[in-house]
DNA sequence: TAGTCGTGGAA
DNA sequence: TTTCCAAGACT
């Protein structure tokens, strides 16, 4: 089984499903600016597309272009990021905006590596505003991907914890030559990981490629490796991080230390993350003994 | 490279 | 109720 046979039997399929069953999202559609898209990806990193979709309409309608974000202080992106999780994200899209304004004239660059370069853009979010922003032909390899990969062509079901070198042959393999095509690939075999071969209960009754499927031919087998998470939240530094940003967010200005000292009891953990949010840049600790979101 | 970093909804 | 996990990046 080449390659390129594999290629002929997955493309076709999954472009017309897509054709058909694609989400309407904002930042799809023909006039969303590089920036846009490019905001919608940072947003989108490990955050579920219904909680990003207001926090985005209103960031794009204040802050349209990256020049506008730059011209403010970085905290006023922490706010406006609101409960999307992962706040440093709003601290890298505004220093990703400065950087913009900086060296590339106010412009998303179309190069892969300069978008790299860029602040809290890694190798997905790279090849994603490549793809989908300016139709170039990338392996646009995120955790949807992953999956869909790992089923129709490994027939397991989940992928390795972390991106192996196999996968990425693999995708840059399935990519069609050319490059308006492949974007659409792109998002299209993203589009039906996130609406169809779903991490838990996978809708393989609606899925366009089931019949080459190597997942489905072996009888679908169950996930047999090791634990892939074990990530108890509650009582974590994070939990504590959470919850002093989100004074600072839903404050006005500054604030007193009881302000933060009341949401959390352990007051060694309470310090550390405190001190944590500081080495971010995401606190401020004003010289009058206050707190504030960074300016 | 393994750990860290939020949040909230669905199973 | 607990567990899982949702378009990762960074160190």
């Amino acid at each position: 089984m080449t390659a390129t046979h594999d290629a002929v039997r997955f493309t076709g399929p999954v472009l017309d499903w897509y054709a058909e069953h694609a989400r309407d999202l904002p930042w799809r559609t023909p006039d969303a600016t590089p920036w846009a898209v490019l905001v919608s990806e940072i947003m989108l990193q490990q955050t579920p597309v219904v909680r990003v979709l207001p926090v985005w309409e209103q960031w794009m309608r204040r802050w349209p272009t990256p020049a506008a974000l730059a011209a403010e202080p970085s905290g006023e992106a922490v706010r406006a990021w609101g409960r999307l999780g992962y706040p440093r994200r709003a601290l890298r899209l505004h220093a990703c905006a400065v950087t913009l304004v900086e060296r590339h004239d106010g412009l998303v660059p179309s190069d892969h590596d300069e978008l790299l370069a860029l602040p809290g853009i890694g190798a997905y979010t790279a090849a994603a505003v490549a793809s989908f922003a300016f139709r170039q032909r990338h392996a646009v390899l995120d955790t949807n991907v992953r999956r869909v990969l790992a089923r129709l062509i490994t027939g397991v079901e989940y992928p390795p914890k972390s991106q192996t070198v196999a996968e990425v042959a693999v995708a840059e393999s399935l990519l069609p030559t050319d490059a308006s095509v492949a974007a659409r690939w792109a998002v299209a075999v993203m589009e039906l990981g996130a609406l169809v071969c779903t991490a838990r209960s996978p809708r393989c009754v609606d899925c366009p490629v089931i019949s080459s499927c190597a997942w489905q031919r072996a009888g679908r087998p169950a996930y047999d490796g090791p634990p892939r998470r074990g990530q108890t939240y509650a009582g974590t530094d994070r939990q504590c991080r959470g919850r002093l940003l989100a004074v600072l967010r839903q404050a006005e200005g500054p604030v007193e230390k009881p302000a933060l000292d009341i949401v959390w009891s352990d007051a060694v953990q309470r310090e550390r993350a405190l001190d944590g949010l500081i080495a971010d840049g995401l606190i401020d600790p004003l010289d009058d003994g206050r707190y504030a979101l960074p300016s």
